[in-house]
This record gives structure tokens, C-alpha cells and sequence, in this order.
DNA sequence: AGCACGCCGACT
DNA sequence: GTCGGCGTGCTC
């Protein structure tokens, strides 16, 4: 029998081998692909030779005996993603395999076709159901309490709260009360099982939003919705319901969340919820841990899987819910190797599985906003915060060209802004101040001769950072560079330090504010999982105002926080990209909605020098549908998405001109094949990046297929060496 | 992506 | 006289 075997290359299509023994769509293959062998999968079962020459074909070495890696459904799923994106099919096969298949190839071809999974092992002590040992204790009978009420605990954790837990737990066992078994480590964030906690009561909104996703899931219709929550409306209690009723079910779920520093708090309430059942999926996790987590899931042994983008290819079994939590947010688009959109491509595994999507936000994207104008998505509505104390905040401009600066002359605080963290310190509550813009100052100018210090691979300036030694440093390339004493070009001149970083506001706030207690949370601070560590300060009060990027804007719940300061909305409302707005309005919003989620109200300050923008006048109303409607409005007019559909292909060499010719030769091409109107070439905004120079044009189409032809023949081209092409279907960001 | 083949510089 | 630089081309 001749199969199709994908293949991890980049190459579109699949390659044909001939089979010998029986082998099953997704099953994973040993194959050899020129001189080396590498592991493929099966996407199709008895091909025929078509053009290819009979001699060509090889035989399939080996079938890895486990079932099907890929089930069907997921393979039918990746099958169409890869369509979708115009993304080499062994790429796309790639995200859904854990990351264990370098080794397996070796181990495969070593001992015939042993595959084993490579993943540590930690001892689990579990109560036996309805054992009741007599006789116990001191901290045996402690540890016995502990088992029955939070449920399976790894040994490890016990033996960090009794000493001797060993000993007590080999006794149990003896006594017929306990059994140990194997399991995956669970990984760093969650070694011990949460209590079990109790589903508080729903308020009306929450129930209606309930009653819809149950009834969805028992009538086994494929739905998809739109869940709008305010801020601190409670959309975490609507997943974990739905997701508590599709397990009833016996059916799986999957939840997306944006951030890996989201995910401990999110999976703690899950496993609260659901017990141990719960899957964690990030990129945190070991090649071990993610295959162990992974087999265990393609078994069915667990059912609910919480994770970031790349969870969306989970082998969850029978796939029943698909929740995609703050479903804006740009983390769900991956922006290297294939380009997708978890969020979108949730949508699609969705309604293949017969699976319920819930998209929850409080400030819906428009590409959703339009969906659900379009009927395709169900809204379902928390107007309100879920506790009545909790008000939304207060949100009041501040228009610097009218508002003076903090006393002392200090002009990143205005006098308003200086004003409201005074009161909000006396009375001993916090704040969080957002600037997006990591560093000290993001320029570094000559007095003289006005030289602006770049760097060498990229063309953009360098960022002066003075934390941890001072040093320039590129964001796109992490170029570093000891900062000059004078200018490097004149010789002459001293340089001025431009603009404001987060450190330079810690630095004005530790000279306005001598006593307060700041921290600073940037990618800088928190490489990871260290961001844990701030905001578990930020949560005792050990800190009275936290200065951050964007890191500070997303989910946590700080209940003492009473004033949110935005320091410089125009930079988010400024960027090169029809989507300014819409990221503006949501970063705000977001933002905003860090304050007054406790037993005080909140005020929001946004620093700005365009008032009148709309972003900013509806996110002072917390006018969530004008604004979408507005822009909704403009996009239509300006012909861009979500009515249009548009695919960016972008050219980037070393030397310009073989970037500008084979641009040029692309977008010609392009226009030839015609169905999509194509706009370029260009140089890309950000016209080099280490050390390549970018040229890229735009394809537009009123239907997405229609895109599909010139993206083909573009990518069947042969490009000169030195050259990358490479394109980006649904871009989201255009640099 | 690998891994070959292939055609020009500095070493035993 | 060889070893090896990475350009370019192919893989069922």
C-alpha cells in the first residue's frame, strides 16, 4: 500500500512511501528521506503513484506502535490549518507532537521500534477509597487527614511538611489505606493539590451564561460564543462550570490563556475545581514532562487541559469544550515559524470536533465583534462586576499640554497624576503605574551634533537601561553596548538621555515619594517565572506602587489596588498600524481594570496629549460596544479587516537590493496570478533587523481563498540564495 | 531543515 | 598536492 507521509521539513507537500505492514492514519513513521532517517506521519492511507516514478519509492522502515500519535480529529484539524496558513504540512504536524522526537528517532532505529516516553516519574500517595486505617498517629494520622481531604499528594510535598512522611506513608500503604502510583511531575507551580473549593453562588448574568453552555453541551451542538464580562465579572466561574459539565459528559475541554505568569493562579482554580484531571501545558515544562503530560492525555487518563496557545493542540478525547480566555490578546497569534492564531484556529478545531468555543473578554477584538454581528458567534453578556461592592473605576484624562507637571518640576508625573498617588498613599493603598516601555530612556542624543545612537544590526535606536550596569541595548536584536561618555560621532557633544523608560519612573517616583515602597515589573525584572515573585509582594502590601509595561495590565486581581496611572497613552495610539486603536482601546480598558476590584472604588489617571481620541473618550465611559461599533465603522470604509482578508509576505537579505528585487519579482508575480489586489512592495517599518534588510507587500481579498493562489506561487518560488521569503496569513502586526 | 555535491584558498 | 569554506539543490 503507497502512503502519504508528512515530513518535519519545510516543504509544502508530503512525500510517498510504500507500506508493508498495516498502518493507520496519524501514526508516526520511520522513513528515510535522502540519507537520514527521519520520523514522519501518515495523512493518507492508499494513495495512488500519480507522476512519480516507481523507483523512487522507499519503503516505510518502521511504524511507531503505539495507537495513532495524531487522532483523527486532531489530524483533520492540522490538515486544515495547514491549508488555511499556506504552512508546510510537516511544520504544522510538528506543533501538535511533543518535542521528544529527536531522541525517539535514535531509540526507534536502535531497538527495532521501541518508542518509550522519556518523562520522570514522581510517587503520588493516594487514599484508597473507603479505607478507614485504625490506630494512627501523630503525623500519620495528620498526613491520612490531609490525603482524605485534599485528595492525591506527590511524596515530595509531603516529606516537606512532616518529617518522616516516608515511613508514615509506607505504613499506610501496609495497612491497605493508601497506594502509590507514578505520575508526571506536575512542575513547579503547582507541586501540591489545592484544597477543593466550593463553586460560590452565580450571580443572575453568570447563571444565564451557564444555563446556555450547558444546554449547548447536551444537545451536542457545536457552538460557538462570544462570553463579554466587564472586568472582575467572574468569566474564570463560566469556564470552570462549563468545563466541570462537559467532564460529567465524559467529554474534554481545553482552556487558553494568554500569559504563562496567568497560568498557575488559573490551573490552582481549576484543580480546585476538577481535581488532579487537570493537564498543564507550557512552555515551562521540561521534554519530558510536556511528552509524559501529553501521553497521558492521548490515553484519556486526563480530560482537562489548561495551557497557552500551543494547548490548542492538545489530544484532548473527545473534545467537548474549547475555551480561549481574554481572547484579544495578541499572545494568541505566534509570530515565528507557522503563523497562527490560536484563537481563530480554536474556532475552527471547535465546530470540526463538536465542541462549544467560549471566547471570553471584556473588550472583545473586532474580528470577533464582527463575527457575532454576523451571527456566527453567540453573545453572552456579564454586565456587571461580580461582587456588588466592586464598582468599575472612575477613568479621568489628563491633558499634559494643560496640566502642569509634580512639584518639583518633575515632568513624567503631571501635577494631577502626583496629586492622586499623594492621597492614595496616605491612606495606604496601592498603585500601579503603566508605561510601555521598558529601560531607563529610549534615547540617547548628542547635544551637539544631534547623533542618535543606533544599533548596528537594526534600524532602530538603542535603549539606555542603568539597572543591573549601564548599558544600551536593542529590544529587537539584544545588541549590547556600554553607553559612550560622548558622542561617538562629534566627539564633542554630551548626551542628553530622551524619553522615559520604567526605571526612570521608579527613579522620579523614589525622588517625589521618598518613603513609598516601588518595584517595577518589566520582561527585564521578570525573565519568566520571577514576575511571581513581585506580585506575591504586590499581593502582601509589600509594595505600594508597582511601575510596569504591559505585564502589569493583564488579570491579576489586586484587591488594594485603588489608582491606576497610564503615563503615556499617545505612544499606544501613535503606532504604525490600522490597528492602533483597537490595541489602544484594549490595553486601557485592561489596565483600568486593575483598580477598585476590592471594597474601595477605583480611579484610573490616563496621561495624553490628544484627549478627543475616541480610544480614549469611550474607554472613559467604559463604552465597550461604541467604540467597537465606531471603529467597526471606520474599517469598513478603509476596506480592512475583519471585511477584508488580508496576507503579508515579506522578503528580507542581507544586501537591500537583492531584498528590494526579489520583492519586487514576488509582487509582480502576484498581480499576475491575480484574485487578490496587492499593495507593494515597501520597505517593512522596521527596514532592518538584525542585520537584514526587510522589504514586504500587503495581499488583500474580500474572501480568504481568494488570497490562497498568489500565496502559492510565491511560495513554489526558488529564491536566490541569501534570500528568506516567508508570509503571514492574518498578519497582526505589519512591522 | 539536513545533507550531499561542488568549486576555490591555506596547510602538511 | 590535500583539507575545508559554505553556495545551491534535492529529498518519495
Amino acid at each position: 500500500m503507497l502512503v502519504r507521509v508528512a515530513l518535519p521539513i519545510p516543504l509544502g507537500r508530503a512525500f510517498t512511501y510504500r507500506a508493508t505492514e498495516p498502518v493507520a492514519r496519524g501514526a508516526r513513521v520511520l522513513v528515510e528521506l535522502g540519507k537520514r532517517r527521519v520520523l514522519g506521519v501518515v495523512i493518507e492511507l492508499e494513495v495512488a503513484l500519480g507522476d512519480l516514478a516507481p523507483d523512487k519509492l522507499k519503503p516505510v522502515l518502521a511504524v511507531v506502535p503505539e495507537a495513532p500519535a495524531l487522532p483523527e480529529e486532531l489530524l483533520e484539524f492540522l490538515l486544515e490549518l495547514a491549508r488555511y496558513y499556506v504552512a508546510p504540512i510537516g511544520e504544522v504536524l510538528r506543533l501538535a507532537l511533543p518535542a521528544v522526537e529527536r531522541g525517539a528517532q535514535e531509540q526507534l532505529r536502535r531497538q527495532g521500534v521501541e518508542l518509550r516516553g522519556v518523562g520522570r516519574l514522581v510517587q503520588v500517595a493516594r487514599a484508597r477509597e473507603g479505607a478507614a486505617p485504625v490506630g494512627l498517629r501523630g503525623a500519620t494520622e495528620e498526613l491520612w487527614r490531609a490525603l482524605l481531604e485534599q485528595g492525591p499528594q506527590p511524596l515530595t510535598a509531603l516529606e516537606a511538611r512532616w518529617k518522616g512522611a516516608r515511613r508514615s506513608v509506607q505504613r499506610l500503604v501496609a495497612l491497605g489505606a493508601v497506594e502509590l502510583e507514578r505520575q508526571a511531575p506536575r512542575g513547579r507551580f503547582d507541586a501540591e493539590l489545592p484544597a477543593r473549593d466550593v463553586p460560590p453562588a452565580l450571580t443572575d448574568a453568570q447563571a444565564a451564561a451557564v444555563a446556555a453552555l450547558t444546554q449547548a453541551l447536551d444537545e451536542g451542538r457545536p457552538q460557538p460564543f462570544l462570553l463579554q464580562g466587564v472586568t472582575a465579572s467572574g468569566k474564570t466561574e463560566i469556564y470552570l462550570h462549563a468545563a466541570a459539565h462537559a467532564a460529567a459528559l465524559g467529554r474534554g475541554a481545553i482552556v487558553l490563556v494568554p500569559e504563562i505568569a496567568l497560568t498557575p493562579q488559573l490551573v490552582a482554580r481549576f484543580r480546585a475545581r476538577l481535581g488532579d484531571a487537570v493537564a498543564v501545558l507550557h512552555s515551562g515544562l521540561s521534554p519530558g514532562e510536556r511528552h509524559h503530560m501529553w501521553s497521558q492525555l492521548r490515553r484519556g487518563q486526563l480530560r482537562v487541559v489548561v495551557g497557552a496557545r500551543s494547548a490548542l493542540f492538545a489530544p484532548v478525547e473527545r473534545l467537548g469544550l474549547l475555551c480561549v480566555d481574554e481572547e484579544h490578546d495578541g499572545s494568541f497569534k505566534q509570530e515565528e515559524g507557522v503563523r497562527y492564531h490560536a484563537r481563530d484556529m480554536a474556532l475552527l478545531r471547535g465546530a470540526r470536533a463538536g465542541a462549544c468555543v467560549v471566547l471570553g473578554t471584556a473588550t472583545p477584538s473586532l474580528a470577533s465583534a464582527a463575527l457575532v454581528a454576523a451571527g456566527r458567534l453567540r453573545a453572552l453578556r456579564l454586565p456587571a462586576r461580580a461582587t456588588q461592592t466592586a464598582a468599575l473605576p472612575k477613568v479621568e484624562l489628563v491633558d499634559l499640554r494643560r496640566v502642569g507637571p509634580a512639584p518639583g518640576g518633575e515632568r513624567l508625573l503631571s501635577v494631577t497624576l502626583y496629586r492622586a498617588l499623594e492621597q492614595t498613599l496616605s491612606q495606604g493603598e496601592q498603585a500601579i503605574l503603566f508605561l510601555n516601555r521598558r529601560g531607563f530612556a529610549p534615547n540617547l542624543v548628542c547635544g551637539a551634533c544631534g547623533d542618535l545612537s543606533e544599533c548596528p544590526s537594526c534600524s532602530v535606536p538603542l535603549t539606555l537601561h542603568r539597572a543591573q550596569g549601564a548599558r544600551l541595548l536593542c529590544h529587537f536584536c539584544d545588541h549590547q553596548a556600554p553607553p559612550p561618555s560622548r558622542c561617538p560621532r562629534c566627539g564633542a557633544g554630551e548626551l542628553l538621555e530622551e524619553g522615559a523608560g520604567t526605571e526612570r519612573i521608579v527613579e522620579a517616583l523614589e525622588r517625589c515619594f521618598p518613603s513609598a515602597r516601588v518595584a517595577r515589573l518589566d520582561r527585564d525584572v521578570a525573565a519568566g517565572v520571577k514576575s511571581e515573585g513581585v506580585l506575591r509582594r504586590m499581593h502582601a502590601r509589600e509594595i505600594d506602587v508597582l511601575v510596569g509595561t504591559q505585564m502589569v495590565t493583564k488579570g491579576h486581581d489586586l484587591p488594594h489596588v485603588t489608582l491606576v496611572g497610564v503615563l503615556n497613552a499617545d505612544a499606544a495610539l501613535g503606532m504604525p498600524d490600522f490597528r492602533a486603536a483597537e490595541r489602544a482601546f484594549h490595553l486601557l480598558v485592561q489596565v483600568a481594570g486593575r483598580a477598585g476590584r476590592g471594597e474601595r472604588p477605583g480611579r484610573v489617571l490616563i496621561q495624553t496629549r490628544q484627549p478627543e481620541h475616541r480610544a480614549l473618550q469611550l474607554a472613559v465611559r467604559h463604552d465597550v460596544d461604541g467604540f467597537i461599533e465606531a471603529e467597526l465603522v471606520d474599517r469598513r470604509e478603509l476596506g480592512y479587516p475583519p471585511y477584508t482578508h488580508l496576507a503579508l509576505v515579506r522578503v528580507d537579505a542581507v544586501v537591500e537590493a537583492e531584498a528590494a528585487r526579489e520583492a519586487a519579482r514576488l509582487a509582480e508575480l502576484a498581480r499576475a496570478v491575480g484574485g487578490a489586489e496587492v499593495l507593494g512592495p515597501a520597505p517593512a517599518p522596521l527596514a532592518r533587523l538584525r542585520g537584514r534588510f526587510r522589504y514586504r507587500f500587503l495581499l488583500r481579498a474580500k474572501l480568504r481563498q481568494q488570497l490562497r493562489p498568489a500565496l502559492l506561487a510565491c511560495a513554489r518560488q526558488l529564491t536566490p540564495g541569501g534570500v528568506r521569503v516567508s508570509w503571514d496569513v492574518d498578519p497582526m502586526s505589519m512591522l
